[in-house]
DNA sequence: ATAGATGCAAATCGTTTGCACATGC
DNA sequence: GCATGTGCAAACGATTTGCATCTAT
C-alpha cells in the first residue's frame, strides 16, 4: 500500500477571500484565472493553465496567465516548482509539501505529509523506482 | 559555527579516466571543457562555464558548451539543479548532496552531508533565514 | 573512409515587456 | 479622474538544431 495514492479532497474555498488576504486585487481575469486554479489541487504549467481557460469560454490573454502566474507566486497563493529548465509548473496547493516527479512519464505527484528522504524511499509510486533526490533550501537574508 | 563553510579540497580526479568510465569519447573540446568543470566543484551555468572557457584562451563554441554539459549531465558527470526557470546550473560535484540556494544574493552553496530537512533548518549559511524548502524526488519506470 | 564532433547561425519556445486601451473605485 | 489591470505584439534570452566542415580511428 501507498500513503500517497488518495488526495486531499478539493477544499472548496473562498477564492475571494484567499485573494484578498494575500493583497491580492479581484480582476475578471484574475478571478476566472483563480477559478480553474483552485478547482482542484493540481500542478500546470501557464501554457496549460492557458488552454484550461479558453475551454471555459472566457477569454484572458496569455500575458495575462503569465503575469498573473507570477503575481500569485510572489503573494504567496501558489507555489513555482521548478523541475527542468524548459517549463515552470504552479501548483495550486501552496502547502508546505513536495513531490516525486517521475522523469520516465512527465507525472508530478504530490508526496503526503512531511517525511524525510529516508522514509519517502520505502514509500514510491507504484512501479518506479527512485532516481535522484534534489533537495534545495531556499534561504534569504536577514534584514537588519 | 557552520559546518558547511569548509569544502571538500578539491579532488584532483583523472578526468580522462572519468570520462572513460561514464562513457563520454575523449575530445578536445570536452577536455577543455572537462578541465575548466573539475578544476573545482563548482556551480556553473553553461553561459558562465562558456566565459570561463574563453579565459583559458581556448575557443569552444557555445553550442558545444550547451551540448557538452547536456552529454556530461546524461552520462552522470555532472549534476542538473534547477533553481529557477531561467537557467540550469551544472554541478561539477556529481555525489549525493544537496543546496542552499539563497534567493537575495543568487548564491548556491552545497549543504555538506545529507542531512534531514530538519537538522538542515539548525545550519544555515551565516545571516539567513529560511524560506522554503523543495524537495523533488526524481523516480523511474521500472523496467520489465 | 567513416562515424562521430564541432561551429556557426538560424530557429525555437517559454516568458517578459512596452504601450495604448479598458476598468473600477 | 486616477490608479490599476489587460491585451496584443514585439522583444528577449536560454537552449536546440540543421547542416557543412573537420577529426580521429
Amino acid at each position: 500500500m501507498n500513503s500517497n495514492e488518495q488526495q486531499q479532497p478539493p477544499q472548496k474555498r473562498n477564492i475571494t477571500q484567499m485573494m484578498i488576504a494575500h493583497g491580492v486585487n479581484l480582476t475578471k481575469q484574475r478571478r476566472i484565472i483563480a477559478d480553474v486554479l483552485f478547482e482542484r489541487n493540481q500542478h500546470v504549467t501557464a501554457d496549460q493553465l492557458f488552454d484550461l481557460v479558453k475551454q471555459t469560454g472566457s477569454r484572458v490573454s496569455k500575458a495575462t496567465v503569465y503575469n498573473t502566474l507570477g503575481l500569485f507566486a510572489r503573494k504567496g497563493l501558489v507555489r513555482e516548482i521548478f523541475i527542468d529548465a524548459s517549463r515552470t509548473f504552479y501548483d495550486s496547493n501552496n502547502s508546505h509539501h513536495h513531490h516525486f516527479y517521475n522523469v520516465d512519464t512527465g507525472d508530478l505527484i504530490d508526496i503526503k505529509d512531511r517525511l524525510a528522504p529516508h522514509f519517502i524511499a520505502q514509500d514510491l509510486p507504484e512501479g518506479t523506482s527512485m532516481d535522484v533526490v534534489d533537495l534545495v533550501v531556499r534561504v534569504k537574508n536577514i534584514k537588519p
